[in-house]
DNA sequence: CTGAAAGCGCTTACAG
DNA sequence: CTGAAAGCGCTTACAG
């Protein structure tokens, strides 16, 4: 049997088994008039047109996508917090409506995470360019990016080494904001828990956090350190950890919202008020902050900005376009809600000015 | 100029200048040795098919996607809370995954809602089917799809009317079960805010509270109702209103979790402890009730699953089967946490019984 | 293994 | 406005 050209390619995924000679042939015209209707060309009457038009309706003939605006970019996302990668779609799906391309969605199950079988469905779908939010992008997976032609962008990555071009936010400046933030209000035993201690994340605001201390000239005493995953659980476990040492912190400062709302329960179990005993600081800023008692002072990460600078990086590269940064970091904000107050005078305390 | 064919299509949308005959030029082979190439075909020597593939990769000519696997499905989302979303899309995810078919995401913004202006540009990139996750899908959007021979399926709808296939959550049954096991903690004043009054989701989580309620024999006090919309500022407000009534309720049913997290603050603030003072109620459960103190006691919608089966729908509808329901509704369930406790003897309030 | 020839489906330029 | 003819890009079947 012989079907030369891609003539069923275009005519829609599940439907339309019919030719356009063969539409042709129903409405009593020729091929190419069925050709100009189904290109808006003009040259074709009135009447013609709509029964032509019926036709390709009814056999769910399917017009074919302008040269361009084919498919669109696609996110890769593992399990991360759902408010977060809704922002991020969000942000990408802004850039990319405004050049007539999908966003198409993919969500990695933490097994597969670090391997590669998500690549490959991704790619027979000849996406414009993808968009990682996965931890764990090697080069291995670039160098099937590459060898497909689909550039490859990875938010916030973890990992050491970024394969491919990124994008982030300057967790270190962040942190370094909400430590001064805390210190202007009198702190000077600040506890701080980061995220996994092999994350890059975690480490840039542990630097950003130090570098406050020293700049201000106050000792960063490891006894106040503790790392753990970007859980609720982990929050309140090795918040109630450093709120049972014999010289607690007066403030906490978080690796991220979720851990923070964690230092909430324990602070709670503690039977310590938030901020007159305890002041916490989360990063991230996700919707929930401000709906949580008291509401969370945290650092801003721009998502949905990530989300579209990502995009444009993306779309830059898939123009041929060499990015001039490998890494890109966006900005953070400090948000001052009611968190954070200056510490108590707890007299279990000796001041240390 | 004469560009006779689709080829320029077939190339993929940014990259590829070239035709198989400039390949197989370059290559020193004909046409058709290219075409095997492309195509994955057996009968091309293993050095011709190296050189054929590098010069394929080097200028980016895609390989066709095969049949059938062709673009997917399209989620459109309006401004709704992220989590909610995410859950959907990845239920929806998950079905069009083991089909080999991409999920596409849009968004739409607030003001395009009630429009119409999302439906073409949707349209154009040809889905198998597409799941509406916006409030006012109308006969207008119907008869655009149907025309476009691309089935819609709308989530949760809050019309009056459902003039596509949609798939819900059984709110009635969801707010007796939780009005049940207020009434059975003790509780026989309860107020109730639903959402916002034109919403049938609204009325259907309304209809089953004063199931309940008739059902235990307990009045219907008018004075413990309102209403508005699904946000937190409303939730705080109006429970605010019901806490500072004469004879205040001792238990409060609220249209959503959010609408919880509102009465929770207006508790603090009337100096009310939870579960102790006042039991809430929420609806949705979205991940955050686990993280607010006390967690909050709710009915969970399965999001994930309704989106699940929302795929599902649209994919018979596009293999051409009629829908055996018009109205597919999911289970919801109670999760009992600790926001609800068997009410205090308030001196204040007249036992009932 | 390779490619000349034939063929397919579609479009374009142009004659009527 | 319409379609016969020419042409394009690709693939297939087959000869070598």
């Amino acid at each position: 049997m012989i079907e030369g050209g891609r003539s069923r390619r275009l005519r829609g995924p599940r439907r339309g088994d019919l030719s356009v000679a063969e539409i042709a042939e129903l409405a009593g015209v020729s091929p190419p008039t069925v050709s100009k209707v189904l290109h808006g060309r003009t040259g074709v009457g009135e009447s013609t047109r709509q029964r032509v038009e019926a036709l390709l309706r009814e056999h769910g003939f399917r017009r074919a996508v302008p040269t361009g605006s084919g498919y669109g970019l696609e996110v890769v996302c593992s399990n991360m917090l759902g408010s977060i990668a809704i922002e991020i779609m969000r942000g990408v799906e802004q850039v990319a409506a405004a050049r007539q391309l999908a966003v198409g969605f993919t969500d990695v199950r933490s097994c597969d995470t670090a391997g590669l079988p998500w690549v490959e469905p991704l790619l027979l779908r000849q996406p414009v360019g993808v968009i990682a939010v996965v931890s764990g992008v090697t080069v291995a997976h670039r160098d099937l990016f590459e060898a497909a032609g689909v550039p490859l962008v990875a938010l916030d990555p973890t990992g050491d080494v970024h394969p491919t071009p990124a994008v982030g936010s300057t967790g270190w400046s962040g942190a370094l904001a909400a430590t001064r933030h805390l210190l202007d209000l009198g702190h000077r035993r600040i506890g701080v828990i980061t995220g996994p201690a092999g994350f890059l994340a975690s480490r840039a605001r542990l630097d950003g956090f130090r570098a406050a201390l020293d700049t201000a000239g106050v000792p960063f005493d490891e006894r106040l350190m503790r790392d753990g995953p970007f859980l609720f659980e982990h929050g309140r476990d090795l918040g109630a950890e450093l709120l049972a040492l014999p010289d607690p912190p007066t403030a906490i400062m978080c690796g991220n919202d979720l851990q923070a709302f964690g230092v909430y329960e324990a602070a709670r179990i503690a039977g310590l008020r938030i901020p007159d005993d305890l002041s916490v600081v989360g990063f991230d800023d996700i919707e929930h902050c401000a709906w949580v008692a008291p509401p969370l002072t945290t650092v801003r990460q721009p998502f949905s900005e990530i989300g579209a600078t990502a995009a444009r990086m993306v779309l830059a590269l898939a123009d041929g376009e060499r990015p001039s940064e490998r890494l890109v970091e966006l900005g953070t904000t400090l948000v001052v809600r009611d968190s954070t107050a200056p510490p108590r005078r707890n007299p279990r305390i000796r001041s240390p000015w």
